[in-house]
DNA sequence: GCCCCCTTGTGAACGGTGTTCACGCAGTCT
DNA sequence: AGACTGCGTGAACACCGTTCACAAGGGGGC
């Protein structure tokens, strides 16, 4: 017999898991409940999943993908200029955390022990991705002349050998300096939206909304070059 | 029978529990576990702590506390300057998340969802005491005059507000700007450190080590102001 | 001394979980 | 027609959290 509404495809699981997740957090996305839910027993899920730890990963993959393709759209939405464009991306990714706590916590929180992603996996592959979408806003930004910098003998020497790995490893265009910039503006983004989305605020500030609008835009200012006053600006 | 190390202390409890959590993260700390390393059964343990919850919050008020502990050992080994007060409990901070990161995932991680911290609790509890101890160095570095602070104008009325109740809340004789100050301070320190834990940077830098240092470097010097020329330094 | 009670342990049990396995049923290809 | 394959089932195993009735032991009151 099928399901209620049909096959089991990918996505109807993916999604029946993912509405566990929301419902209850990790430990509620069940392998026998998703079963249940698709009108099937739960042997029938192995037959298109190997077990519990690969129906997180795809769920993983699902949604971090869903964030790229957040950030993705409102860069299409958004001007040419690219301060405005780095500005779209990271509010989209701000409002989509907080739009999807519970997913956003099984990308960027602390890693589920016990679970293991594949190395060399999905999971690692679109985390790159993110990253890579981020690492393109910021060379526009070079190129454009905006994207501030360190001196490189400001960084030391360790840190700017790695820098320049990452940017060879990444495919990159940017010099160390350029590079710190990148994941300065990745890191402190990426801590200022965890810790609002995991509530580690809530006991200082009832509304998080307008501090967490400032840091991020004290973030921005801290890695952009003010727009140059030979070309008009918008 | 009694346990091959003697009687059921929540201490032998606690760590027996912590080694579990070391060794597997939170889905290792498993009653039945427990027990047999303390050479009983589990019902025997149902004794002592309420459930598997409760275990966790035993857990994490342990961890926590241990946490606060380590901070404040730092400081009474520190000089009485403030800065230097400020940025030994900061590296204390640090150190202890990287010496202990899964605990540390457990105090400021994604918020394990299905279980619910006692309203009230001892969570809330030590969490506070931990704020508090923060507080307090920025209240010796605003009494120094060392405490930079933005004008309250510029936070907007609803910031400005908010940081105000917070002020009252937890006893801090800080005016808004200050206030904000601190919560900038054990934000960015928050976030900085759980993203290093968390692992999210090692895509970009093999060594997180020095990034981090130049961070935490960074985040001081927009919180605090120049020593004064008229007081002579350390 | 005796009895009672309270603390703390035990084994058995219930319902839940992830996972595997032998089986069966429907199609599809030869 | 027959065989093979894809996909689902029920039963089973081991484990989990939790509860229950029960027993062994020590301490206080008569």
């Amino acid at each position: 017999m099928v399901g209620p509404q049909g096959p089991l495809t990918p996505q109807r699981i993916v999604a029946t898991s993912r509405a566990l997740l929301v419902e209850g957090g990790p430990p509620a996305v069940v392998v026998r409940e998703v079963a249940r839910r698709l009108g099937v027993t739960a042997p029938a899920l192995y037959r298109h999943v190997a077990g519990r730890d690969d129906l997180l990963t795809l769920l993983i993959t699902a949604c971090h993908d869903e964030l790229t393709e957040a950030c993705e759209a409102a860069l299409q939405a958004a001007p040419p200029d690219p301060e405005l464009r780095l500005r779209a991306a990271t509010w989209a990714f701000r409002s989509w955390a907080l739009a999807h706590r519970t997913e956003f916590g099984l990308l960027y929180g602390t890693p589920i022990v016990g679970y293991s992603a594949p190395a060399q996996g999905p999971t690692l592959r679109s985390g790159r991705r993110f990253g890579q979408l981020f690492g393109g806003l910021f060379v526009d930004l070079q190129r454009a002349g905006r994207l501030r910098s360190p001196g490189g003998a400001a960084l030391g020497a360790a840190l700017s050998a790695d820098l320049r790995a990452a940017a060879e490893r990444l495919g990159l265009p940017l010099r160390p300096g350029e590079v710190h910039t990148f994941v300065v503006g990745y890191h402190r983004m990426l801590g200022i939206v965890s810790v609002e989305v995991s509530g580690h605020l809530s006991w200082a500030l009832a509304d998080s909304e307008p501090f967490v609008r400032g840091q991020l835009e004290e973030l921005l200012d801290d890695l952009l070059l003010p727009r140059p006053a030979s070309a008009p600006g918008v």
